[in-house]
DNA sequence: GGTCTGACCGGCG
DNA sequence: ACGCCGGCCAGAC
Protein backbone atom coordinates (compact mmCIF):
# COMPACT_ATOMS: atom_id res chain seq x y z
CA UNK A 1 0.00 0.00 0.00
CA UNK A 2 1.46 3.05 -0.88
CA UNK A 3 -1.14 5.54 -0.46
CA UNK A 4 -1.27 5.47 3.05
CA UNK A 5 -3.85 7.40 4.77
CA UNK A 6 -5.11 7.94 8.17
CA UNK A 7 -8.23 8.44 8.88
CA UNK A 8 -8.07 10.33 11.84
CA UNK A 9 -6.51 7.23 14.12
CA UNK A 10 -5.25 9.05 16.79
CA UNK A 11 -6.09 7.81 20.28
CA UNK A 12 -5.22 10.14 23.07
CA UNK A 13 -3.13 12.99 22.44
CA UNK A 14 -0.16 11.34 20.51
CA UNK A 15 2.17 12.66 18.38
CA UNK A 16 0.40 10.72 15.69
CA UNK A 17 -1.02 14.23 14.65
CA UNK A 18 2.34 16.09 13.88
CA UNK A 19 2.98 12.82 11.71
CA UNK A 20 -0.05 13.11 10.00
CA UNK A 21 0.47 16.47 8.96
CA UNK A 22 4.55 16.33 8.27
CA UNK A 23 2.92 13.64 5.57
CA UNK A 24 0.43 15.69 3.82
CA UNK A 25 2.41 18.98 3.57
CA UNK A 26 5.38 16.41 2.20
CA UNK A 27 2.92 14.98 -0.18
CA UNK A 28 2.14 18.74 -1.44
CA UNK A 29 3.74 18.65 -5.18
CA UNK A 30 5.71 21.28 -6.37
CA UNK A 31 3.54 24.15 -7.67
CA UNK A 32 0.78 23.43 -5.16
CA UNK A 33 -0.79 24.67 -2.54
CA UNK A 34 -3.07 23.43 0.64
CA UNK A 35 -5.06 25.24 3.14
CA UNK A 36 -4.60 24.44 7.24
CA UNK A 37 -8.42 23.45 6.92
CA UNK A 38 -7.95 20.98 4.24
CA UNK A 39 -5.18 18.73 6.18
CA UNK A 40 -7.29 19.34 9.17
CA UNK A 41 -10.05 18.12 7.32
CA UNK A 42 -8.45 15.15 6.10
CA UNK A 43 -6.90 14.75 9.28
CA UNK A 44 -10.08 14.15 10.81
CA UNK A 45 -9.88 17.96 12.79
CA UNK A 46 -11.81 19.80 10.22
CA UNK A 47 -12.73 21.75 13.21
CA UNK A 48 -9.54 22.64 14.68
CA UNK A 49 -7.61 23.74 11.71
CA UNK A 50 -5.27 25.63 14.18
CA UNK A 51 -3.63 22.16 15.28
CA UNK A 52 -2.48 22.26 11.89
CA UNK A 53 -0.98 25.35 12.24
CA UNK A 54 0.55 24.25 15.53
CA UNK A 55 2.27 21.67 14.45
CA UNK A 56 3.81 23.27 11.26
CA UNK A 57 5.42 25.04 14.14
CA UNK A 58 7.02 22.36 15.53
CA UNK A 59 7.82 20.67 11.84
CA UNK A 60 9.49 23.80 11.24
CA UNK A 61 11.70 22.92 14.16
CA UNK A 62 12.03 19.20 13.27
CA UNK A 63 12.33 18.54 9.86
CA UNK A 64 12.65 20.12 6.13
CA UNK A 65 8.37 20.81 6.38
CA UNK A 66 7.61 22.32 3.09
CA UNK A 67 5.41 24.88 5.08
CA UNK A 68 5.76 27.02 2.50
CA UNK A 69 3.36 25.03 0.45
CA UNK A 70 0.59 25.55 3.44
CA UNK A 71 -1.40 28.79 3.53
CA UNK A 72 -4.88 29.53 5.18
CA UNK A 73 -8.27 29.38 3.37
CA UNK A 74 -8.05 32.53 1.87
CA UNK A 75 -4.47 31.87 0.42
CA UNK A 76 -2.76 34.17 2.78
CA UNK A 77 0.54 33.33 3.65
CA UNK A 78 -0.41 34.03 7.22
CA UNK A 79 2.68 31.92 8.22
CA UNK A 80 5.59 33.64 6.49
CA UNK A 81 6.16 35.39 9.69
CA UNK A 82 7.55 32.26 11.53
CA UNK A 83 9.97 31.83 8.49
CA UNK A 84 13.44 32.58 8.70
CA UNK A 85 12.83 35.58 6.72
CA UNK A 86 9.26 37.17 6.23
CA UNK A 87 10.25 36.75 2.46
CA UNK A 88 11.19 33.20 2.43
CA UNK A 89 8.02 31.03 2.40
CA UNK A 90 6.65 33.94 -1.16
CA UNK A 91 9.72 32.99 -2.14
CA UNK A 92 10.04 29.59 -2.04
CA UNK A 93 6.33 29.47 -3.52
CA UNK A 94 7.73 31.28 -6.28
CA UNK A 95 11.03 29.25 -6.95
CA UNK A 96 8.49 26.35 -7.59
CA UNK A 97 6.43 28.00 -9.85
CA UNK A 98 3.38 29.68 -7.09
CA UNK A 99 3.01 33.85 -8.13
CA UNK A 100 2.59 35.36 -4.63
CA UNK A 101 1.10 38.97 -4.56
CA UNK A 102 0.98 40.81 -1.39
CA UNK A 103 1.47 37.42 0.63
CA UNK A 104 -1.82 36.54 -1.67
CA UNK A 105 -1.37 33.22 -3.87
CA UNK A 106 -2.87 33.88 -7.43
CA UNK A 107 -4.88 31.46 -8.58
CA UNK A 108 -5.11 30.35 -5.06
CA UNK A 109 -8.37 28.10 -6.12
CA UNK A 110 -6.52 25.98 -9.18
CA UNK A 111 -3.12 25.72 -7.06
CA UNK A 112 -5.05 24.30 -4.07
CA UNK A 113 -4.20 20.95 -3.35
CA UNK A 114 -7.10 19.05 -1.49
CA UNK A 115 -6.02 15.35 0.03
CA UNK A 116 -9.10 14.66 1.23
CA UNK A 117 -10.04 15.08 -2.33
CA UNK A 118 -6.73 14.06 -4.31
CA UNK A 119 -5.68 11.34 -1.85
CA UNK A 120 -9.45 10.34 -1.26
C1' DG B 1 -3.55 19.93 37.28
C1' DG B 2 -5.72 24.24 35.52
C1' DT B 3 -5.22 27.99 32.24
C1' DC B 4 -3.78 30.29 27.91
C1' DT B 5 -2.33 30.61 23.67
C1' DG B 6 -1.94 29.44 18.81
C1' DA B 7 0.68 29.85 11.36
C1' DC B 8 -7.46 28.78 11.54
C1' DC B 9 -12.39 28.58 9.88
C1' DG B 10 -16.94 29.60 9.42
C1' DG B 11 -20.99 32.03 10.77
C1' DC B 12 -23.35 36.22 12.04
C1' DG B 13 -24.29 41.45 12.40
C1' DA C 1 -18.68 43.59 1.83
C1' DC C 2 -16.19 43.90 6.14
C1' DG C 3 -15.45 43.01 11.09
C1' DC C 4 -16.07 40.47 15.13
C1' DC C 5 -16.85 36.14 17.82
C1' DG C 6 -16.87 31.53 19.26
C1' DG C 7 -15.17 26.80 18.66
C1' DC C 8 -11.99 23.09 18.68
C1' DC C 9 -7.38 20.34 19.99
C1' DA C 10 -3.04 20.02 21.76
C1' DG C 11 1.16 21.67 23.83
C1' DA C 12 3.60 24.82 27.23
C1' DC C 13 3.91 27.37 31.86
Amino acid sequence: MQTKKKPAVRKTSNRNFFEDVFEVVALIPKGRVTSYGAIAKYLGTKMSARMVGWAMNAAHSQKNIAAHRVVNSKGLLTGKHHFKTPTAMQRALEKEGVKVVKDQVIDFTKRLWDPSKELM
